[in-house]
DNA sequence: AAAATAATTGTAAACGCTTACATGAGTTAA
DNA sequence: TTAACTCATGTAAGCGTTTACAATTATTTT
């Protein structure tokens, strides 16, 4: 079954059928009656392979995400689909993890699938290491490259990025306006998201105190008992801290376990305030404040930047969308 | 650059720079050799659509999966994805959502890109209305399709499924022996593995008490809140249970928040077990006993008895994976 | 009514690969 | 030495589209 059986059955040539695939204008409007009863009266779809080979193109978007289970990454993936479809494209997921190795593989096969573009989704994608980035950089010399909560400055790379330096810069002064002086700062990696993040605790702290105790800034895995077990061994060291900042909600949760094996009263003996607003921030108890950085809107955002590249629009390289905080138990707001 | 760029630089036919790129043995090692120089020199790959045009195949397998977010299906495509690797198949993933409507058409999209064959995981793939599983009938006909955690009988469908009657027996079973009788069944959807675990669930208490109290068995929305909220309104309305065995995890966590709100000790008063094993698990207080199902060995199996398929090979069509639970604080064994 | 123009349709050449079949070069057997 | 065979390579015909260009038909203008 192919375009020849069709154009046979409806009694024009296969150019004209091509047209109505194609949407192009010039078929007159009882040609393209007939041609669409046919093809559904065929139950014809047209082979993507010989429309790719025409084209060069398959009308499809690359969508890479490190990781789907991370709610806030899975909810983006999903706005973002559903974005996509609304604009006519249909989209490809590939859930890399965060090895470098396997990021560079999963980029390589879009690319040799020839989608139209890319969206790395989270700040997993860029490597503390910049070199560690060239695959990416590669990858935008074919095909426009969107990058969701990371930077990199290339003409052929568009960033849409939450303000998470205000972020953490509103939760750290909102904390220390309480008279909460020594705020723990839990980060997990350092991404640009993450440097941001942090650039905004320091700078609260610093706006406050005029100094920045780095014995409050922690790195930690990205898991309950690694943030519970590490609050502990601090803890226990000397370090006095009344207050966590964590750039991820699970290690919030990990600051409530500590909490509940030192019987710290939430939020009077120990405030937390952790980032995403996701699912677990709903889980835990107390319920956990999180800054939500409203997905819906980035993504949403991000695909319109896309459509318009796509577009050959000229398109600014950086948005940024600002975000607030959701209030729930474990702080005193 | 395409294969004649490569051929002639090579100064052999096409037809032998194809036979390269496709592991053809009928060329000879100096040849061969030659090639593969010229081809990493060029920095050459083969273009899809022409390849798929000859072969008519992408070597690529689609993957379903309703919602990425959910823990117990991210970590089975993520399982998936790998051995797919491990046997030189790509993949794309399609997060469906839970509407008919979408998981038709994505499950059109991926046969119109002539992926070689489907992985539906999930049973939330399975409608209640055997009617609205028709569509997947469908696309069986096209292509191999694999079902995971839903069965249906047909020669080209493959079915790998937990044996999820059992771990609700088990479950209830170990709580009947405690002398719990009144244990609280709390489901989703009426999906094939949802019969299966209500099955479960009934056959262990018919087996003990001689008879299945309806009004036990309670369905309810996969969130936090219509778990605590249905349960603190069956137990105003006089409702009593000692026990809630929820078939999955987010219910359970329901079901420790309806405790608190009553301020009923746990496991003392109430004993409460989840399904899936998930982070929710880990992350509530106390911590959930939850049936493990054994996503990764699922999952390989999946994709072994998949590779038996494309290979042409007999293969039965459905296999069961044994599953045990994880005993954590929310019950007494 | 003829000429000019616009709208519609058709023809045929790509697109880059795979592969059946043909060809040619070595090897072996008689 | 030549016939029969094997192994390596090449030729050319598809695969199912898109689209520039050519051809035809319909419409408007003069």
């Amino acid at each position: 079954m192919n375009i020849y059986d069709v154009s046979e059955r409806a009694r024009v040539s296969i150019a004209t059928v091509s047209r109505v695939i194609n949407g192009n204008p010039n078929v007159s409007e009882k040609t393209k009656q007939k041609v669409l009863a046919v093809m559904e009266e065929l139950g014809y779809t047209p082979n993507v392979f010989a429309r790719g080979l025409g084209l060069n193109s398959m009308n499809t978007i690359g969508i890479m995400c490190a990781d789907s289970s991370d709610p806030f990454l899975a909810n983006a993936v999903y706005f973002i689909e559903r974005e996509l479809r609304k604009n006519g494209y249909d989209s490809f997921l590939c859930c890399t993890g965060y090895a470098l190795k396997n990021k560079q593989n999963y980029l390589s096969l879009l690319l040799s699938k020839r989608v139209d573009a890319i969206i790395l989704v989270g700040s997993g994608f860029l490597e503390f290491n910049k070199k560690d980035n060239a695959y990416i950089i590669k990858a935008a010399g074919e095909v426009p490259v969107m990058l969701i909560n990371g930077y990199l400055n290339n003409p052929n790379i568009y960033c849409t990025l939450c303000d998470d330096y205000q972020a953490t810069f509103t939760a750290a002064a909102l904390l220390l306006e309480q008279g909460i002086q020594n705020i723990l700062y839990l980060y997990t990696s350092k991404s640009y998201s993450g440097t941001q993040k942090m650039n905004g605790y320091k700078a609260a702290v610093m706006e406050k105190l005029q100094s920045v105790n780095e014995d409050l800034i922690q790195c930690c895995p990205g898991n309950i008992e690694a943030a519970r077990d590490l609050l502990l061994r601090l803890s226990e060291g000397g370090l006095k801290f009344k207050a966590v900042i964590a750039v991820e909600d699970i290690l919030g949760v990990g600051a409530i376990k500590y909490a509940k094996v030192k019987k710290l009263a939430i939020p009077k003996d120990l405030s937390i305030i952790g980032y995403n607003n996701s699912l677990l921030a709903q889980c835990c108890e107390p319920e956990l404040t999180s800054v939500d950085n409203h997905v819906e809107t980035l993504s949403i955002s991000t695909v319109s930047t896309l459509m318009r590249v796509l577009d050959c629009q000229k398109v600014p390289n950086k948005t940024t969308i600002s975000n607030d905080l959701n209030i729930r138990n474990t702080t005193n707001f």
